[in-house]
RNA sequence: GGGCUUGUGGCUUAGCCAGGAUAGAGCGCCGGGCUUCUAACCCGGAUGUCGAGGGUUCGAAUCCCUCCAGGCCCGCCA
């Protein structure tokens, strides 16, 4: 390793003066990795050239002759010398250095090239992609409004926010909404409770644990008197028919609720663009409209209920539309509800929790033999609590106030104990930023098909692999540049902390890429992860203000990329990206 | 019972879809490092039958089959 360290320092600098007209190409290693993969194709004559990272080998790296030895009925090795030979040859690839290790094909990007991507690592908006034709809709949180946001819903909240702040950065014209389920069984419910049980509201209670006080109370008094059960169909079927007092009794308990749901939202960092109602694809006739083409559909069976059968796309169950007694179940209105964002996005993608899997499936089924454009579904799996699942009914939840609460409390405390200098409100407002890093990156570090128990310690941890760990990184580097005071960027990388550092850095445009086409935002959580760790490393090691000349003026170009990465990063993530803490 | 899904060191987790270079991390544990750009940090060490068993392949954590265990779903709920 230091042998290593010597041999770079011997290299001459050959350093690359930074003017501000160059760099047009925002995203380099894209460029890089699609120009390696185009030659390769081309040398090979196969389509796919598995070219993929180097890992600790090289920028890129390619196992295709592998597969290519199959064909040719030769060695491997032989193989990749040869396409190593050719590659290197060619002119496209000048910049680049191409090298078989046995039966792999390396490329490693020159010093130069990493030098010139890396500037654009020093400029703001670093890692957005030039704007793009594809509207898209995003569907996310939707949680049923008869509780407060637990710490299962805000998973679907920050994979949604998350990914929707991807696209953005990725230039699609996005809209994100909120699916509000007005009119089910659970909102009659709730709206039973409050005509017919105590219902006042405590003095400070927000608005949605208010009404899962009296959604909890009036599922107990619903369980004791199963007779008042009739009641509660009474309502649905009013508010379907359109029955302007009731109709007005559900929009008054949903909005209470919803009012305490945007609160909550927005201590999340998470913002909407529309909340869609229910209630409106009944009242603008788009439900009826969608049963009555679904009547003349051969798949299409009427008992009383109408229902589809789908057992040739492969569901044995009955995919009930209408009750017998003429209204319209959620999958109806499901429907109603994505043909219309068919209609007027180009892409429809859908955060559901794993119950929703099924009738996920069954939608798409049903939009597509409809016809109609079928959404894509990120289906998150279920977080329970230790003693077993959350139930809002049953009043068996973390909410995601309290823990908000929580974990800020304990981010002051954090506060206080490192900067006690610091007056009072910047001590909260920082606890208050590092919260929120420590509950959005706890959730979506975790890929969402992991089901999860919620763990308070982990909760309240703000080390390694934390929010706050890449924070934390983000001010050491603002630190350093805020005493650096004005210097003039310019890069020599010298020695392998650095080139990893910068090799790190290079690939943020691409792993936004890669989050909106794979819809993975814990892409971007490790990857931010990474470039802490290595910022970390550099830091260590490597002193940029005790250092001079052009060392210190590169070394301060590298710190200013890697706090600008971090930067971008940690807010593509909604996470504060902090000058101090 | 049927369907979907997850199973990776004591704990949490990446890698799996598109099979290849010694399976990466973090917590915890052991040992080091703050007169040094913020120690929410860094360095070193121990810890893995990648749930089990078969199969495909030159090569399997990754693909296929069987089994085991957990989660979710299977309502004229949403």
């Amino acid at each position: 390793m230091t042998s290593r360290r010597a041999l770079f320092s011997l290299l001459p600098l050959g350093g690359l003066r930074l003017s501000s007209d160059t760099g047009r190409d925002s995203d380099m290693f894209c460029m890089l990795f699609q120009s390696i993969e185009h030659a390769l194709r081309e040398v090979t004559g196969l389509d796919e050239v598995l070219l993929g990272e180097g890992g600790e080998h090289a920028d890129l790296s390619s196992t295709v002759a592998f597969n290519l030895a199959k064909i040719k009925r030769a060695p491997p090795a032989k193989i990749a010398q040869e396409l190593a030979a050719t590659l290197a040859a060619r002119d496209d690839l000048k910049e680049i250095r191409v090298e078989a290790l046995g039966p792999y094909l390396n490329f490693h990007f020159s010093r130069a090239m990493v030098e010139r991507a890396l500037q654009q690592a020093t400029m703001p908006g670093y890692g957005s992609h030039p704007p793009r034709e594809e509207r898209v809709v995003l569907e996310h949180t939707s949680a049923n409004p008869n509780g407060p946001l637990h710490v299962g819903h805000i998973r679907n909240t920050i994979l949604g926010d998350t990914l929707g702040r991807c696209f953005r950065k990725a230039g699609y014209p996005l809209e994100v909404q909120y699916y509000v389920n007005d009119m089910g069984r659970q909102i009659a419910i709730v709206v039973w409770g409050f005509s017919t049980l105590e219902n006042t509201r405590l003095p400070g209670e927000k608005g949605d644990h208010h009404v899962a006080r009296i959604y909890i109370a009036a599922n107990r008094e619903l369980e004791a008197n199963p007779g008042c059960v009739a009641d509660v169909d009474h309502l649905m079927q009013l508010v379907e028919r359109g029955d302007p007092a009731t109709v007005r009794l559900f929009r008054d308990a949903v909005t209470e609720c919803l009012d305490g749901f945007k609160v909550t939202l927005a201590r999340l960092g998470a913002r909407h663009d529309r909340f869609v109602w229910e209630s409106d694809f009944i009242r603008n006739g788009d439900t009826e409209r969608v049963l009555g083409k679904i009547s003349h559909m051969p798949e299409c069976r009427d008992d009383g209920k109408l229902w589809l059968d789908l057992s040739s796309a492969g569901f044995e169950k009955e995919y009930v539309l209408r009750r017998s007694d003429g209204t319209s179940v959620y999958a109806a209105r499901d429907l109603a509800y994505h043909t219309w964002k068919g209609r007027n996005y180009d892409r429809v993608i859908d955060v559901l929790g794993a119950d929703h899997k099924l009738i996920g499936a069954q939608l798409i089924a049903t939009m597509r033999i409809l016809g109609e454009k079928a959404p894509e579904i990120i289906h998150f799996e279920f977080v329970s609590l230790p003693e077993g699942s959350m139930s809002t009914r049953a009043g068996k939840f973390v909410s995601a106030d309290e823990l908000l609460d929580e974990v800020t409390r304990r981010a002051l405390e954090e506060v206080t104990i490192r900067r006690p200098e610091l007056p009072e409100p910047e001590r909260q407002e920082i606890a208050r930023s590092v919260a929120l890093g420590a509950v959005r990156y706890d959730i979506v570090r975790i890929s969402p098909e992991k089901s999860t128990v919620f763990d308070w310690k982990e909760a309240l941890d703000f080390e390694r692999q934390s929010g706050p760990y890449i924070q934390y990184a983000h001010a050491r580097a603002c630190s350093i540049l805020d005493k650096a005071g004005e210097f003039e960027e310019y890069l020599a990388l010298e020695n392998e902390h650095e080139m990893a550092l910068a090799r790190h850095i290079i690939r943020f445009p691409m792993v936004i890429e890669n989050v909106v086409t794979e819809l993975k935002p814990h892409l971007l959580a490790g990857y931010a992860r990474e470039l802490a760790d290595l910022f970390n490393a550099f830091y260590h090691f490597e002193p940029v203000l005790k250092t001079e000349g052009l060392v210190r003026r590169s070394r301060l170009t590298l710190v200013k990329a890697t706090q600008n990465t971090l930067s971008e990063a940690l807010a593509t993530l909604g996470i504060d990206a902090l000058r101090t803490m």
